[in-house]
DNA sequence: TTCTGTGAAGCCCTTCACAGCT
DNA sequence: AGCTGTGAAGGGCTTCACAGAA
């Protein structure tokens, strides 16, 4: 999902696994729910429960960060909440921007988690001039001619495209060329960035397409008794209708879909 | 990310890696973009250039799924989106349930690849009841009381959940003991489902986070020469002041943290 | 010849199980 | 006795490299 991560530093480069990296913002929530209830310590036990996920793995994880726990005892809420704090990054601040102020960016904007835990937004930005000035979770919209020199005066290096698809790879392109390293991406297509530059992406449908394949399966279970009966809607149905043109010889991984394959 | 998956069904468990499974909407889109230029076929090569992987790794996927290529041809656009289709689900219509009609779930109504695609807004749900009858996205809101007669009525498998964080659990609870299977989690909680129930969380925060981590290790790159001096903010300052109460014997990774540390 | 389909190798991540510290 | 830290084993995914079909 991370691209571009190609230049190994000659510095102390520590290793984190990025599996691992993905858990830390994971254990940091669980802890700080933790120190707000002002819980002193933890073990792996607890606090993997609480993270979603199994001990053995918190720990591994944790080991990469290095001896941060106490045998017989657990871990220290607060000096854990503060290394992975710091390992990740958040005990200093980022500016980022977010480009695309529609529908999905007004609620990213408005999104709490966002602008808590050293993010910062920057400014916001769109191309619709009608939007220009309009205050959007209390930060007025600035049209993204002003994109470059936004980057610049912020020392901007995280930038976050909410924009619909057609226009994501050309606001890439401009984030990129003014510095920006990362890229947060909500518009349902692949960026391509050059090497040295991140990219997440972040893709509702495909989310549920994935879902989709899984309740299909269990509902597949179920149906070997009753067969399609069991589908609300009419999928036996559309499996003989929407079948393009017909093709020859083709070798399905069982015996799929003769009825829709004449040869 | 996903959850429960335990009892490996008896029936024709096919059995395609979850990692394959999670790139077939990628190449889904990519190729209902050809098929809309009407492009009759495409190589291993150019659409896996198009999904953004790797040709062998888009030729081992389809392998899963059958023999759908044509060897010194490539593959047959319309009948690899429909293979691809049928084999997520998407040739069925799924009714959908979502709970949490804020600013995010508001635009995740309004996202137009959500409606499209298989997937059918059968209800849009709140707790608020100044927000019932409000019409989103054209589909008026309901009450939340009415989530399991809705699903009932509906036979809704899928959930999506975009309330805020503390109410998070309780919805999913009410969503699986009224027959949802499928949850997709915007809450920025840890769902706890019982086994058979899958869970997708997006995580608009630990995505910015994760790519802090890297920010932070390309901008250490060359922070050896300049130092701290290279950070936009106080980052050094806010290393000897944000530490948490001393501590003893801590062994870091390397030598980090030193002055925060005072035995 | 071209490009797919796939064994085999390698890598990364997870899980196990226990040594070792407190 | 209790719980962390970690070698070692195991499993899954990616990549290689080439046999084989068109």
């Amino acid at each position: 999902m991370a691209t571009g991560r190609t230049h190994r530093p000659a510095t102390r480069s520590r290793g984190i696994p990025e599996a691992t990296v993905a858990r830390l913002p994971l254990y940091l929530r669980a802890l700080t729910a933790l120190s707000e209830r002002s819980v002193p310590t933890v073990s792996s036990e607890e606090l993997a429960a609480a993270a979603g996920v199994n001990s053995a793995k918190l720990r591994k994880d944790f080991s990469y960060l290095g001896s941060y726990g106490t045998r017989g005892v657990g871990y220290d809420v607060e000096y854990l909440v503060y290394q992975i704090s710091r390992e990740l990054g958040l005990t200093q601040d980022w500016p980022i921007v977010m480009v695309g102020i529609g529908n999905l960016g007004a609620a990213l904007a408005n999104y709490g988690g966002f602008a808590s835990r050293g993010f910062r937004v920057a400014a916001l930005l769109d191309a619709d001039a009608s939007m220009v000035g309009r205050p959007v979770a209390g930060i007025p919209v600035q049209h993204i001619d002003d994109l470059e020199k936004i980057i610049d005066d912020n020392g901007v290096s995280i930038g976050v495209i909410a924009t619909p698809a057609g226009a994501a790879q050309q606001v890439c392109d401009r984030l990129v060329a003014a510095g920006v390293t990362s890229i947060l991406n909500f518009a349902p297509t692949v960026l391509s960035v050059p090497d040295g530059v991140d990219v997440r992406k972040v893709d509702l449908s495909i989310e549920l397409q994935i879902l989709a394949f899984h309740e299909q399966r269990k509902a597949g279970e179920d149906a070997v008794i009753a067969d399609a009966a069991v589908l609300p809607t009419a999928a036996a149905v559309e499996r003989e209708t929407a079948a393009p043109a017909a093709r020859t010889g083709r070798k399905g991984p069982d015996g799929d879909v003769p009825a829709v394959m004449p040869a």
